[in-house]
DNA sequence: CCATCTTTGTGCACGCGTTCACAAAGACAT
DNA sequence: ATGTCTTTGTGAACGCGTGCACAAAGATGG
């Protein structure tokens, strides 16, 4: 077999739990909108709230990366600001790839939120001859062709995969062999990398379908006291206590 | 204070680990490939290699659902798919909004993954009345105003919101009201919500920015021994006692 | 019918992440 | 200087998720 690794191996990097460091741009994010307001200084609770985190998380996050902040008055903003943004490095320029300029590849291009926090959209690249030169988001679109060549001419060591599924391995396996370290995926398949490749997949379909199981087991616990009508197919999923739902049983096939 | 819940409590679904939830349309998704491939059976090991995590994982996944699965043969690839289907609701049609049609909007308007498993676009919803009547992947736009009425008329449960940041509180606000009890934000802001209500969130600058913070990390670890150029990245991702990287520590403010 | 082989289903142990609760630390007033 | 009050930083307990390792279950062949 020997399949390369799929999935990073949380290698607890440098003492930060990788949950921490997941929360960190969300800490940062609401620092930033305290400094654009001129907010001296905050306390976790504060902060907390309008992360979305409970405090006491929020402080334990803090300690993992040093003891900034003041007994009895709380966290500058400023400062934290700094500290967070310098932790995710974030202080340095991040030149970024964008492959698969498609509906999502253009709205991804067109997205205010990269150039805001240090990130760089450094080429577009789609393998379609007749994207080429086409510019979107003020970027012109270079053709696949190039992929090695444009990674290592601007040093790009981070890449945004949205092509269609069947073209993803084979755009990841370039990427990786042209030098690319960090992959943000899109498209809804499973990566292959092999080790010290970072992979983090976005997937729209995905988040729909948990959506899905928790709404349609609201559904059922809702009908399960009185009888629903439109329930199609719902289905009291509810309680615990179930006679596991055993279903018609029809063997599909 | 009483600001709304946030996230969800994580309330363990009818006895299903939420993380297995999340597991479930990744397995699905391998599983629906097999079957198009006419593939009658597979096992444990082979479907959890498709799906990109362990097998035992896999295994203690589906024993959750059931006792699906031959004992010396595997799982039936047709009987699984509809158990998995059925299970995340799939089975249903779910009416869907998206509000907000700008770059993202309009990109998840066309994108495919929505329809191939029972979610269907009912609605698009826009606050610019420029936008209004003109179709978005063969849809019609329609103007905010009309929200409440659309989201009833349509019986939706399930919103999209791709709208600026400043906005989402709002356009979520309004959705809850009508009738929506979850929600896919897109939008980098932390939603408020009351309870029963799910919140999902995609924000692509996070993304990044964690892997900002891997990458910056084996870059460091790179540097720490020899003054790598550009080493082709390929390294290990070794190693843990890491030298703390103190940094000169300056004091912004 | 029995032996063997494959693969599932799961008991168990371990580690990570979350939360509580509180002592230590500092600001601030008197 | 001293006491009070606020808020941090963290020890400790707990719960969830993961992975190992193996017994039970069934298929398959003789």
């Amino acid at each position: 077999m020997a399949t390369g690794r799929t999935h990073r191996p949380a290698t607890r990097s440098r003492g930060i739990p990788e949950a921490t460091v997941a929360r960190l741009p969300l800490y940062l994010r609401a620092l930033t909108a305290l400094s654009e307001r001129s907010v001296p200084t905050v306390s976790s609770e504060e902060l907390a709230a309008a992360a979305g985190v409970n405090s006491a998380k929020l402080r334990k996050d803090f300690s993992y990366l040093g003891s900034y902040g003041t007994r009895g008055v709380g966290y500058d903003v400023e400062y934290l600001v700094y500290q967070i943004s310098r932790e995710l490095g974030l202080t340095q320029d991040w030149p970024v790839v964008i492959v698969g300029i498609g509906n999502l590849g253009a709205a991804l291009a067109n997205y205010g939120g990269f150039a805001s926090r240090g990130f760089r959209v450094a080429a577009l690249i789609d393998a379609d001859p007749a994207m080429a030169g086409k510019p979107v988001a003020g970027i012109p679109v270079q053709h696949a062709d190039d992929l090695e060549r444009i990674i290592q001419d601007n040093g790009v060591s981070i890449g945004v995969i949205a092509t269609p599924a069947g073209a993803a391995q084979a755009v990841c396996d370039r990427l990786v062999a042209a030098g690319v370290t960090s992959i943000l995926n899109f498209a809804p398949t499973v990566l292959s990398v092999p080790d010290g490749v970072d992979v983090r997949k976005v997937d729209l379909s995905i988040e729909l379908q948990i959506l899905a199981f928790h709404e349609q087991r609201k559904a059922g616990e809702e009908a399960a006291s009185d009888g629903g009508v439109q329930a199609s197919a719902a289905r009291g999923t509810s309680a615990d206590q179930g006679p596991d739902g055993d279903v018609p049983a029809v063997m599909p096939a």
